[in-house]
DNA sequence: GAATAAAAAGTGATCGATCCACTTCTGAGC
DNA sequence: GCTCAGAAGTGGATCGATCACTTTTTATTC
């Protein structure tokens, strides 16, 4: 079982040595294999293969204080962007950094705690948090902190709204199905992206003179879905409900059906994610299909610049994400709206 | 915004001069506090919190030759199993490794040689596996590898079926209601748990004497199951399916309904995962509630035993997972079965 | 109070790479 | 043959910890 010869990794000054050369040209070949002469570089070459050499990368690191790690940072509970990791993953692997993944638990306080802990370690050269996190606090031998959805002052405007826009588009289509009382059901305020989605269903119902029956917080559950339009009055009016995502659409159609409301006979609900699932699910749903890999890229972009002090990029103010129309949303009643008095 | 002093964190050396005393009793301070007299663990204790001292994990890395830290490998299309690696995280937390998540993309092909390239980087101690992976080549400088779901060839028996027993509760429990023809639309094959389920399946329904029309290789996604639904000869006289998870079951839902099957009517349909979403889906998913959580941490003790040379925890033979009875299962109809010539 | 053991603290080497400041070698061009 | 530039070598120092030893201090015993 147990390895009889623990035999250690080749080291650089065994690979010199082998190669007849000094640990220094090793050195030199392994930041730039073109400096050397060809003849030295094949002997080089050699050796390292002929040894299965590898840098010890922590010796390296010792050196260079430079680990080049990122940490990307979520909270357990919820949902996993899949997707946008693994976009993340592989734009920071080009830019030249490993990933770790750090799935913090409890609230946004022990979170808070936890990568400022990250972000004084010295284990890692950058964190994108992509859950909400408070940081205050002192601000010395930190490493740079992007935190997802969210964007300094000086980026208002478009920015600011980032994945966000798109509730004005769904408000318009359903407008121009007929509708003209809403509910939104909002994901977690602690988000970013939930409160832009809720600010932006807030501007738009104001601006072209809608009625909203309400804009709930939920926590991008399921139940909270449910929750909101069970809670309802019944003489509400409502026939159109913008959920926070796909998830808690679905909740908001359970529920609707569980108070004998048909959808979209009487009640049509936009999702936001485009998930798998709810393709298949029936009423399938309406949603918005969300590029994650472009959001992965450009979060890891604009941490990797901010690290390496270059100017951070623009935002992309090009929208990525699109609408799709299914099967649960559709013209109101043309009867008196779901649970009006009759 | 540079910073104009870069001040460097403080090391060993200048708490030692600060505390006024060596550089290894401050050492030792940090391996054990207790190893010191009180007064100078004060002195000690007094230095390290005026210089906010952490100490350098790089340099210990280097010293120790441990790294503290595992990587859990992922296929990046696939689902997050998001419960699961929280409690793996924590639970490696608890034994003093920090978690390195890394979502591979590709093939099992490309996945297995970055887990080898991984494997003898020297970055990590050892690696979860949570994709299927061929490994094969020489294994010298290799850290331990745990493939999730599959177990040594001593361990067969009840572990060789790990996460997969219940299909046989599952199968009998229709059993119960009537039901007499099967399906399976199992997972990706190249899944442990997948084979597992599909064998359990197939071993049950020999052993019960009933009738199959088949276990569809699927990929665990919905257009699986929708496929595999749709693809049935009309006369196949099925009445209940056992779906590889949630997904794919809400796939063989909405197959069955574009042939004009009503669920659970028609058709019953089992899903295994218990997701959030299949609770709010009409019909509402049977399925099996997983214990995710402890999955998680079965893996990576079992891992740390590795490390560790400790023998390696026999897998609990205790079942970890139940039944959830919901809308998509029922007795099956009386009348000849559904696409059965009338 | 001296002998002795045990506990606490100090000394200097070490891990494996990069970096440094030179020096030496090599070969091309005139 | 001489110069000069580029390639390669020399011989450390350095990064910040831990570790194997050694030395000093403290406690215990007779």
């Amino acid at each position: 079982m147990a390895d009889p010869a623990p035999k250690r990794p080749a080291t650089i000054h065994q690979v010199a040595s082998l190669a007849g050369v000094s640990h220094t040209t090793v050195s030199r070949y392994l930041q730039d294999k073109d400096s050397l002469k060809p003849k030295t570089r094949i002997k080089v070459e050699y050796a390292v293969k002929a040894l299965d050499y590898r840098p010890n990368l922590v010796a390296r690191s010792m050196r260079t204080r430079h680990t080049n790690r990122l940490a990307i940072v979520l909270a357990s509970g919820a949902h996993f962007p899949g997707r946008l990791l693994a976009a993340a993953s592989r734009t920071a692997h080009e830019a030249g950094y490993q990933v770790e993944i750090v799935s913090v638990e409890g609230g946004s306080q022990e979170r808070s705690v936890r990568i400022d802990e990250l972000a004084r370690s010295g284990q890692v050269e950058g964190i994108l948090a992509l859950s909400p996190i408070s940081l205050r606090g002192k601000q010395s031998n930190r490493v740079p902190i992007v935190v997802s959805g969210s964007y300094d002052d000086k980026l208002h405007g478009l920015a600011e709204l980032a994945d966000a826009t798109e509730i004005r588009d769904i408000v318009e289509y359903l407008v121009s199905l007929g509708h003209r009382t809403f509910l939104h059901v909002a994901g977690d305020q602690n988000f970013a992206s939930a409160r832009n989605r809720k600010s932006v269903y807030l501007e738009t119902i104001e601006q072209l003179g809608l009625r909203s029956v309400g804009a709930v917080d939920g926590d991008w559950s399921a139940q909270s879905g449910f929750d909101a339009i069970t809670g309802l009055p019944a003489d509400c009016g409502v026939t159109a409900v913008v959920a926070a995502n796909d998830v808690v659409a679905m909740g908001v159609i359970r529920g609707a059906l569980s108070r004998g409301w048909n959808v979209p006979g009487d009640l049509s609900v936009f999702g936001w994610d485009d998930e798998e699932i709810g393709r298949f699910a029936t009423p399938s749903l309406s949603t918005v299909a969300v590029d994650r890999e472009a959001q992965g890229r450009a979060a890891i972009h604009r941490l990797v610049a901010e690290i390496r002090g270059e100017p951070i990029p623009e935002p992309t103010t090009q929208t990525i994400n699109h609408l799709i129309y299914r099967e649960s949303t559709a013209r109101p009643p043309s009867r008196p709206p779901a649970g009006a008095p009759s």
